[in-house]
DNA sequence: CGATTATGTAACGCCAGTTGTTACATATGG
DNA sequence: CCATATGTAACAACTGGCGTTACATAATCG
């Protein structure tokens, strides 16, 4: 969903658009916008101003942004399963366990995001733009 | 939590061991040690028998079952956020982003499971080992 | 054969996280 | 000063996973 909405962002080239636009575009609440808008500004990848006639833009053009820096904006938990918050017991097994899966874990996630780092989100648009097109020639 | 289970059942080398046995292993209930066990029956990494005396053991040696395997035969869903069921209106990068969307996040899936490739079960359990030798030399 | 043991499975409650909604304070521009 | 749009809080609704109880089924042992 972050990425459908920077999509948009990238659509309206430079214009601010207001929550309640991108809202209506990937068909929810402007508030859920809203909340989705804050971790990409802690990002530092759109600009937000408060006020009449204001709105959101891309900090970046389309091209220098990779879907990576969107997935870390957005995505602070781990994919995988929560740990079973239990520290586990007396099994020799339970005790060390934890933080070698940590280790691995983090290390798949990297390879995930070095791919991610790969698609830049004028890669999406432009994939999008095609498949539209496609579509519509049909 | 799946590759704890597994853990446990390469320690125990080739024995049988009851679901009970493992869920106190894991600090938990034998019914969700068993609906897992049945996902991993279903990938044939493990084997289970019925009845008294009974139980699960590996069906591979640990050098013989990667990670990769584990998280396919465990995690059916994709990592990333539900594709917000919502078909989307009529923006239009909505019609077709999705399915651009999905195409990237599969390959960046794969690039996860390639990394997740590269360790087997042995490796987590000497790592396991060692961690814990360490822990008790001090 | 029958008792015991352990799995397979269903039904249900519980809890956490996410999404959605309403409401209101605040800032900005005209 | 007023209209507009964001920031934010509070809360309902929904969902997914975990946990628990309960019971049927299968296999082993005496």
């Amino acid at each position: 969903m972050a990425v459908h909405v920077l999509a948009v962002l990238a659509y309206k080239e430079g214009d601010r658009v207001t929550s309640a636009f991108l809202a209506g575009s990937v068909n929810t609440n402007p508030v859920i916008v809203r909340r989705l808008l804050l971790s990409l500004q802690r990002a530092r990848l759109v600009d937000t101003c408060k006020g009449a006639g204001a709105g959101s833009r891309l900090n970046r053009s389309p091209g220098r942004i990779n879907l990576a820096e969107i997935y870390r904006a957005v995505e602070e938990a781990e994919p995988f399963a929560t740990p079973s918050r239990k520290p586990n017991t007396a099994c020799p097994v339970g005790h060390c366990i934890r933080k070698e899966l940590d280790r691995i874990f983090m290390s798949a996630q990297k390879a995930m995001e070095r791919d991610l780092e790969r698609t830049s989100l004028a890669d999406v648009i432009e994939a999008v733009k095609a498949s539209c097109a496609s579509k519509k020639a049909v």
